[in-house]
DNA sequence: TTATCAATTGCAACATAGTTGCGTTTATGA
DNA sequence: TCATAAACGCAACTATGTTGCAATTGATAA
């Protein structure tokens, strides 16, 4: 039927209330969302634990990954567009705290991490002032 | 004196034991290290309340500044060679959890982040393996 | 050197992010 | 429809970090 139902079914996960609801939530905002977003968005009451065992769910299964660390909590998204080994970097408001990605922008490293280093990924944050805030 | 001592005096803070403690320790490691390894490594028992005191006065004097966040904990270390606005990216490892400067990797983005982004830091992480965790 | 006073510390309580155990409910497949 | 394993809700717990307050201590001035 919809797309997050197939996503579930495609990844041997159950199709929960609770799972759809996250899932949806992911699709419709587009952005990086954290644990705390999604309790505020969500229609039907999830409990807190459950939000996160589905979410961890989602990330064993490869369907959100972890974005970034925003302070003391994680910010999940889509992976849409980004392999696994590199992401497009993500911009963190200083003065409003909202998430954007940067999809337009690519990040290139020159030089060796030094001998016996195996990069297996690699994560861009980038703080500043959103349009909103700048002005 | 010693180094500690004149830091904390040019920053016009206290010359504390806790203080020098903690300052001794980052001057010492000579990497990014964690709350937690500050209490373990400190000599002198020092409160935990203290110690995030003591990391909030530095972070707000310059002293040091937050490399980045390790799950769920902070990681700080000495600005020593990097500035504000950009500085040489960091190791973490995923087997060990020991954390790294690569001083001699230098990392570019291409592209704007989009109309209106005031950009001010960029942070970068590499995830992966550690020459002993590799072999 | 000693007195003074604001800054700092230690302790305890609190806040927040995330996890876990357990009994109950629910989605799936027979 | 029924059986069963997976998922859920609840409550308790862990870990990181913060805050209020009384006691202590470092820097300055006498």
């Amino acid at each position: 039927m919809d797309r997050a139902q197939s996503i579930l079914r495609e990844n041997g996960l159950k199709a929960t209330k609770g799972r759809l609801e996250v899932l949806k939530l992911f699709i419709g905002a587009g952005r990086p969302i954290a644990q705390k977003e999604i309790m505020a968005m969500a229609r039907l009451k999830l409990d807190r634990a459950s939000v996160y065992r589905v979410l961890n769910a989602f990330l064993e299964a490869g369907i959100i990954h972890k974005a970034y660390m925003d302070g003391r909590h994680a910010v999940f998204e889509l992976p849409d567009s980004c392999g696994e080994d590199h992401c497009h970097p993500h911009f963190s408001c200083r003065g409003c705290g909202a998430t954007t990605c940067l999809k337009g922008m690519k990040v290139y490293s020159e030089g060796s991490p030094g001998k016996g280093f195996t990069m297996e990924r690699q994560k861009v944050l980038i703080e500043g002032l959103c349009p909103r805030c700048s002005s």
